[in-house]
DNA sequence: TGTACATCAGTGAACGCGCGTTCACTGATGTAC
DNA sequence: TGTACATCAGTGAACGCGCGTTCACTGATGTAC
């Protein structure tokens, strides 16, 4: 056998794809403290001891939800980003925020799965820091290629806020991980924005914002912009 | 028996503290998804169904937790404006942010439970309306105390992030119910920076800051000052 | 003040349920010669 | 191409566990006269 994929593994990738989207519908239902493999197997025909032939335990399959959740998420953001010509900043920062609304309305559970609490007796491998940064990373490169041909300029140093050596140091090193030029004054605005964002979204979606500023439509383009100005996004 | 308090009446009030102590070290230790009638029993050396004499349901007892702890972490707001004198604004909007850092960083679970994802299979009552206002009423008396003393204006009416019609209504109906009397693009900001706060707290507790911005004292203090800027504070 | 009755806190057993994980097994798919 | 063996997916029973909630009960506390 040599086509490159024998029954066996496609048999294999299949059903550990129903596995996982079967999963995805639990943790809809459940959420993540919740989801159970017998709950899985049970929902896809299977008998629960057959799940281990593919997540040989329940972290496992968290893992792999978390993982392809960020994915997601991080598609969804760069796929925003490319639909808007690069010169126009302001465009496809108003397009990566609302990609990442839209996507965390079309699927909470799984955006409190990776934005939410952290799920008790779970720890994280290092195998999610990679997909994690996707979102970030994404948003940065409007700051950067701004700030490269020099349509973002550096705040007026008289603003408060000032950026302290350590902290700094700690956006400079970010900056080098990144392979960024911007200066820590900019990278922390765009922290702050960033933070903002998905203040923001996590408030809506976890029903802070209820009885006051929801529908929350408006106040999110308008928040979207406030930030743009914020961070020198021309 | 007429001292106001009977024996019983005292026993009752301190057995239905020692369950919600429980509860809450419980909480600690596996969130609230999975916060048990029984471990809460055990761990106080009661029977699980003696529980149900104090709370007639899980819920119950989850309700309770959940406006004890809205209540803990907006009473600690309050304490914190009252330790700076009025007219210093922005002394009051630092000391009230620290406060709201501080109480989470102490009490990550029951940050959690108010802050995080919803519970599943639980529907919060109405009862839990006002005490989650406390935190948010706290901070809007700096931006109310400012705009009436005249120290707080209106943000140029240049800037983008216009208030449309819809948000604008909404904004007011929020002045309104709360007696305020700032303008919405004021407003707007002020709900900005509120988003922009707990966004950051958020990402720090649970874990998103890891390996960049942690620790994040620096960032959460130059964040609070270009916040208050932001929002006309003083 | 003393007695009779009502209220209530706490007990212990039980109901019916779901969980993660292991293990010996069957039968189908893949590999080597 | 055909056969013998190895690999692997899926089965079904079992282990030991914890859960929310109900119920009939005992004994202590409170109330009315």
């Amino acid at each position: 056998m040599n086509a490159g994929v024998s029954a066996r593994e496609l048999g294999r990738s299949s059903v550990t794809n129903a596995i996982k989207d079967a999963a995805r519908r639990r943790l809809a239902a459940q959420g993540a403290a919740r989801l159970s493999v017998r709950a899985v197997a049970r929902d896809i025909g299977m008998v629960s001891s057959a799940v281990y032939r593919y997540f040989p335990t329940r972290d496992e399959l968290l893992t792999a939800l978390i993982i392809d959740a960020y994915d997601a998420i991080g598609a969804a953001v760069e796929r925003a980003d490319r639909g808007v010509p690069a010169p126009d900043l302001r465009g496809r920062w108003r397009a990566m925020c609302g990609a990442i609304r839209s996507w965390a309305r079309k699927h909470p559970h799984e955006y409190g799965l990776i934005y939410g609490a952290p799920i008790p007796d779970y720890r994280a491998p290092r195998d999610t820091v990679g997909p994690a940064a996707r979102v970030p990373v994404a948003l940065l490169s409007v700051l950067e290629h701004g700030w490269t041909i020099g349509a973002i300029h550096e705040p007026s140093p008289t603003s408060s806020g000032t950026v302290t050596t350590a902290l700094g140091h700690q956006l400079q090193a970010v900056a080098a991980d990144l392979g960024l030029t911007a200066p820590p004054s900019l990278l922390l605005r765009f922290a702050v924005a960033w933070t903002q964002l998905f203040g923001m979204v996590t408030f809506e979606l976890f029903g802070q914002l209820v009885g006051t500023l929801e529908p929350a439509d408006d106040f999110f383009s308008a928040t979207v912009d406030l930030m743009a100005d914020f961070a020198g996004i021309e």
